[in-house]
DNA sequence: TCGGCTGATGGAATGGGGTT
DNA sequence: AACCCCATTCCATCAGCCGA
């Protein structure tokens, strides 16, 4: 299992908050240092755009899709007579981890042919946001949510890693790789998913105590591996429901849960409704 | 990184409602 | 009546927060 596949098993505890979203056209004088505290996405419509970041130099063209972390200190200017891009200032978090996304490289240009139809998809819900359309905030949350997904997928496909490097503040933050104490964890439970699974042996098999593992794993990732546990069995108990192929009870031993009783009860807590009345 | 405290959770037993 | 499923309750254990 791959880091990245946090952000799928954990699909809904990803929040995305939209702080601004504009279009701005830029003559040849302009130049703009800057460094924000949330993420930053341009979508270059028209002319060049050459962003510094720490002493590089890189080029974004027109169809360019440039990310901003978070304390990405950049210098931007433009090579052509003017430039034109729209911008969106947003937040992503996964539990209460709002930095989650700085564990992985992702900042920097994505050339347009690889990212094309969901760029497409933002532009136009962009321009319905821009006419404050019925329904336009969720079009463009919708679609941001998609732009991101790509990139996330591009990046775990090597298809694409970004190459700004943000000012590091923290040791913390520096240290890509944060989240690879607890990848073995990820894949342990993932494949046993139809045993109980008790917070003792994923901290013995990160390595930690018992107490600092639920801390490290709560920093690490927004959520408790207890949650973290129980998100995966309640996703995969979903869709063994929606198969229609096992009953309740088959189920709740397919999860490990001890009997069909304590599997209604989490399940219950979880969906606010009973698996029996989950589908119809 | 650890330990103490406390609320949350699991497991077992029991009961009730619905269905066959 | 028998069976199934879920709710409730009680008690023991565990997870996670907080302070050091």
């Amino acid at each position: 299992m791959k880091s990245l596949d946090i952000f799928n098993n954990l699909s809904e505890q990803v929040m995305i908050r939209i702080n601004s979203c504009s279009e701005v056209k830029h003559p040849n004088s302009w130049l703009e240092r800057r460094q924000y505290k949330d993420y930053d996405v341009w979508c270059i419509q028209e002319g060049q755009v050459q962003i510094t970041v720490q002493e590089e130099t890189f080029l974004a063209s027109e169809g360019d899709v440039v990310l901003f972390s978070p304390d990405v200190a950049y210098t931007a200017t433009t090579t052509s007579k003017y430039c034109r891009f729209i911008f969106i200032h947003f937040d992503f978090s996964l539990g209460n981890h709002s930095r989650i996304l700085d564990n992985f490289k992702l900042s920097g240009i994505l050339k347009g042919a690889i990212i094309k139809n969901e760029k497409r998809l933002f532009l136009e819900a962009y321009e319905k946001y821009k006419r404050s359309e019925a329904m336009s905030q969720l079009h463009l949350k919708g679609s941001l949510t998609i732009l991101i997904a790509k990139i996330l997928e591009l990046y775990g496909d090597n298809y694409y890693h970004g190459e700004f490097i943000p000012v590091t503040t923290t040791p913390k933050l520096a240290n890509y790789n944060y989240l690879d104490k607890i990848l073995p964890v990820f894949d342990y439970v993932e494949n046993h998913l139809h045993q109980s699974i008790s917070i003792r042996e994923l901290a013995e098999i990160a390595g930690m105590s018992e107490k600092y593992f639920i801390t490290y794993f709560k920093q690490s990732l927004g959520v408790t591996p207890g949650n973290y546990i129980t998100q995966l069995k309640m996703n995969r108990a979903r869709d063994l429901l929606y198969s229609k192929l096992y009953s309740i009870q088959e189920i709740a031993s397919m999860l490990g849960y001890p009997d069909p009783y304590s599997f209604s009860k989490a399940f219950k807590k979880y969906y606010q409704v009973p698996p029996s009345k989950f589908v119809w």
